[in-house]
DNA sequence: TGATGAACCTAA
DNA sequence: TCAGTTAGGTTCATCA
């Protein structure tokens, strides 16, 4: 089978011309396209498999309701779950989501027995595939502030009454007729995170509210300030008033996101369907679609951590879907007025190979595609009505697809709202709950102002692949196309965005054309998600940093840590304060030592520092919990053996005084990644490496990310204390690691030369060791980094990474060279950084000159032969005889003409481009800078020609 | 003509 | 209600 496979892959294989398939008057090409020819052969696949007989494709419109008997399509549905006797079985599942709504008491259960109540939801999965939704009641969202000087026990209950009154009377309005909003208060011993205070416990109280929301009023009515008893207004500071309900819940009950969940026998109720009428007392009814739903105590599930037999990952089911929609000439389709014509999907199960579901609902009639089941429709309300109908029965756990929650999702609600197709939007879990578009922006310095629709799916996680490319890939250019070919070397099937509506009013044949580019849209996703191991690191991040899989697209990256610092704190009683956030100063950042730029024809070593920050932050243990503030010293009659002084002058004690969190957090990650590398090399299991590898993944970025973290000004917890520590010995450490390289390597103590560091960036330090050969430089490169790293505190460690040969050192942060690490023969690549070539400012005309003057340079070294071949570009250009198909263009170059030949030039083709093609200016806004002459005196500089004689080389 | 700042993207 | 950091190169527009 995997032979047949192969032969699929190459491009225009033997296979690609022997099935014809019937022509339409659209039908341009030649025979089908390979991935018709794929999708056929995964019908074999199953005929192979000897499954179940593959239902007959559909020409014609089929009656609706005949869709969902099971003889048609036996495999929408989930298995049938096990019976389960409540007393013996215990319930065990894989928690994939996890959120709160607000119902009211359950009689049995822990909490509130009045009013509104919030209530944690698991959605998840067993391993036998069987979905299941559980109720979690009792838990109650809480924080801290800290008790009043001279508080006492007996104040307690006045306390409560105060708060109470005072947060019931904010209410603007009390639909829900809250009488207690205030459910309990308590005196508990804690610390605060923030600072060292001698370990000492202070008492606290501990205020729990009846619903999360509300916290905020009751955070900001304390720090107003109240009055308790016989003491005077207080003004309070919150403690943890702004910690996500959910998280909360997670963190006191050591769930992490995606970890299995256990309801042991007799300790959780069944929900049972009820039909109407049935209204028996003590039953309550399902609420949800999931197969199996469940009630329990927040006290009696256990939560498994993920380790042995519990890192397993539950066969969920994915579904990816793509829409077309007729839209007029020219003019974005809009769902008020444009219909939606096809919907394709496809449903895998995680770790499978092939979908097991492949379908594409059409309106109006549509030729077969072998391999696809074809579901015709006459009306389009009654095509969404059935796809959404469809959607419910196959009860995904994860919905993708590509740009799915910016457009498909919510043209999808728009267009079924405008149809009145009133049972459409119910795509969650929770059939009650109605699926809405809402706008969102989202604003940070990573990422920019990003506006976003959000569209509630209760218990099914949206997981569009554009956004996870967003988050985690750089890349030239994000539509699927492009991405499919970047990490897939496969296309789209080919049909023109303006010919849909053609192909829609054409034929069966041509809507069947269309069919096929659809469902292949709906495929791609599926292959680039298993591809890139979304659904596995993910889910690995979630296990590592302890939030749901949800939060990790929806949210940013300060949550994570939270996260992981909350269920450190909890264990010694620290508390984490809330915090104003006002943007201050910046502070100093790391060194970029001064390039001796050039062009290095000997090896030149590079040292590294590895994961300097994490290593700083444990090696001096630098904490909010080991932060001295102003005065502490003395107050707590501190000697100087207790603590350090960092470069920028702030004080922290040491980890004999008190071990930081941030320290321990750091090195269990550490510590968690080495393992998972050891288990990773033991493991013989694809599958099984593939989510240790996710998750030694996910521990490196979240260690690096701790750092930023304390320096987010705008943040949850920011400590520039902290952040501006770490940068301080950052470059204490990488000017050391300098002079220590540049005193022990000399000729004075008997080595070839005088060494010398050329250049180095916060963590690394290139270094000419005065050798001739790479394996030279590796060994000295090797010994110089035990040695230097001798000089510093552990973890810190230098480590020898590689070594470059030739090296064109061009300016700060603009390099490149040969690689050498694993062997000193043969270079594992040319490393570029900086460089054009890595820039998605360019046109690819930039990238590609650069990149092979630069391997002329450095591989051919024929620095001559480059600056020969961008002087032929160059003429080339002039001579009109360049393929313009190479080009992007910007507005300001077309602008302006100067002396520039090359920019002259460019100013040419761009108004020829125009000329030819007016409405497709590509990629308006890409740098053309100076393209030819830019590389031609680039090329040149590097050769250390004069400025001016930007074609000449005769200096080198 | 050179200085300056914004926009963009990258290195680490 | 939400947002990880600073350093630094290159290009281009603007201004005196």
């Amino acid at each position: 089978m995997d032979e047949k496979r192969k032969k699929l892959g190459g491009a225009g294989g033997p296979l690609a011309s022997q099935v014809k398939r019937p022509r339409g008057d659209w039908d341009d090409d030649d025979g089908p396209s390979q991935f018709e020819e794929e999708l056929a052969f995964l019908d074999e696949v199953e005929a192979e498999m000897a499954m179940e007989l593959e239902v007959q494709p559909a020409q014609e419109a089929l009656p609706v309701r005949k869709l969902f008997s099971p003889a048609l399509n036996p495999k929408w549905p989930r298995p049938t779950p096990p019976t389960i006797d409540l007393d013996t079985t215990p319930l065990c599942f894989q928690q994939l989501e996890l959120d709160h709504y607000i119902g009211s008491h359950v009689r049995g259960m822990p909490g509130a027995t009045q009013g509104p109540v919030p209530i944690i939801r698991m959605f998840g999965l067993t391993m036998e595939e069987t979905s299941v939704c559980c109720h979690v009641h009792g838990f109650a969202p809480y924080f801290y502030v800290p008790a009043q000087l001279g508080f006492k026990p007996e104040y307690l209950s006045d306390f409560q009454k105060e708060l109470n009154n005072v947060v019931i009377r904010d209410m603007r309005s009390n639909k829900d007729n809250i009488s207690q909003a205030v459910l309990a208060t308590e005196i508990c011993m804690k610390e605060s995170i923030y600072g060292y205070h001698k370990k000492k416990l202070l008492p606290f109280l501990k205020i729990t509210m009846a619903l999360p929301r509300l916290l905020a009023p009751a955070k900001r009515l304390l720090e107003q300030g109240l009055r308790c008893g016989p003491l005077p207004v207080h003004c309070y500071q919150a403690f943890e008033a702004n910690i996500d309900f959910e998280i909360r819940f997670m963190v006191d009950t050591d769930v992490v996101g995606c970890n299995w969940i256990e309801l042991p026998a007799g300790k959780y109720r069944l929900r049972k369907e009820l039909s109407n009428g049935d209204s028996k007392k003590d039953v309550l009814g399902k609420v949800s679609l999931s197969q199996i739903e469940v009630d329990v105590s927040w006290t009696d599930f256990i939560s498994h951590p993920v380790e042995g037999e519990w890192q397993k990952i539950a066969p969920l089911r994915v579904l990816s879907f793509d829409i077309e929609c007729a839209g007029r000439k020219g003019v974005f389709p809009e769902p008020d007025k444009d219909p939606v014509i096809q919907i394709a999907t496809m449903v895998l199960r995680q770790g499978e190979r092939d979908p097991f579901i492949r379908n594409v609902f059409t309106l109006n009639s549509c030729a077969s595609i072998v391999g696809s089941q074809v579901l015709c429709f006459q009306r389009e309300d009654e095509l969404l009505k059935a796809w959404a109908d469809f959607v419910r029965v196959t009860d995904p756990d994860i919905l993708t697809g590509y740009n799915i929650q910016n457009f498909d999702i919510p043209y999808l609600i728009n267009r079924a709202q405008t149809l009145k197709v009133y049972t459409f939007p119910f795509l969650g879990r929770i059939p009650l709950t109605r699926s809405v578009v809402r706008d969102s922006s989202f604003q940070s310095k990573q990422m920019g102002r990003r506006e976003n629709k959000v569209i509630n799916t209760e218990g099914r996680i949206q997981f569009d692949l554009l956004q996870v490319l967003l988050r985690d890939y750089k890349l030239r250019s994000y539509t699927l196309n492009a991405v499919s070919y970047h990490f897939l070397q496969e296309q789209k099937e080919d049909v023109q965005h303006s010919i849909i509506t053609d192909l829609q009013n054409g034929n069966e044949q041509t809507r069947r054309r269309l069919a096929v580019y659809c469902l292949k849209d709906a495929y791609l996703p599926l292959r680039l998600l298993e591809k890139l191991m979304c659904v596995i690191n993910y889910m690995e991040m979630a296990r590592v940093t302890g939030v749901p899989l949800s939060y990790l697209l929806a949210r940013g990256q300060q949550i994570k840590v939270v996260s992981q610092l909350l269920r450190q704190a909890m264990k010694q009683d620290l508390v984490m304060p809330v915090v104003k956030s006002d943007g201050g100063e910046d502070y100093t950042g790391a060194t970029v030592i001064e390039p001796l730029k050039g062009y290095y024809d000997v090896p030149i070593a590079t040292l590294d520092f590895s994961s300097l920050y994490p290593s700083i932050m444990m090696a001096h243990n630098l904490c909010y919990t080991t932060l001295l503030q102003t005065g502490s010293i003395e107050k707590y009659d501190l000697s100087p053996n207790d603590f350090i002084k960092t470069p920028t002058g702030d004080h922290f004690v040491k980890s004999t005084v008190r071990k930081g969190l941030l320290p321990e957090i750091l090195e269990n990650l550490l510590i968690a990644r080495k393992r998972a590398k050891t288990e990773l090399k033991k493991e013989q299991d694809p599958f099984k490496q593939k989510v240790l590898d996710g998750r030694q993944l996910a521990l490196k970025v979240s260690a690096n990310s701790v750092y930023g973290f304390t320096g987010a000004q705008v943040g949850k917890l920011p400590c520039l204390e902290i952040s501006q520590s770490v940068t301080g010995f950052g470059r204490q450490m990488i000017e050391k690691t300098k002079q220590l390289v540049e005193s022990k390597y000399t000729l004075a103590n008997g080595f070839k030369a005088d060494a010398k560091v050329i250049y180095g960036d916060t963590d690394s330090v290139m270094c000419k060791l005065g050798v001739q050969s790479v394996a030279e430089a590796m060994e000295i490169g090797q010994e110089a980094a035990e040695w230097v790293s001798s000089h510093f505190t552990p973890p810190i460690k230098l480590e020898f990474e590689k070594v470059y040969f030739p090296y064109l050192l061009i300016n700060k942060k603009r390099y490149a060279g040969l690689y050498f690490s694993s062997s000193s023969n043969t270079h594992d690549k040319m490393d570029c950084k900086g460089i054009e070539t890595v820039r998605r400012d360019n046109c690819p005309l930039v990238a590609n000159l650069i990149n092979t003057c630069l391997q002329k340079i450095l591989i051919d070294r024929d620095p001559l032969g480059a600056v020969e071949h961008a002087k032929d570009v160059i003429s080339d250009l002039l001579c009109n005889r360049i393929d313009i198909s190479q080009l992007v263009i910007t507005k300001e170059l077309t602008r302006t003409a100067d002396e520039y030949a090359g920019k002259q030039a460019h100013v040419e083709l761009a108004e020829r481009m125009r000329k030819r093609d007016p409405g497709s200016a590509p990629n308006l806004g890409d740098r053309v800078p100076y393209v030819i002459i830019g590389a031609a005196k680039g090329v040149a500089a590097y050769m250390k020609s004069e400025k001016g004689s930007t074609l000449a080389v005769r200096q080198y």
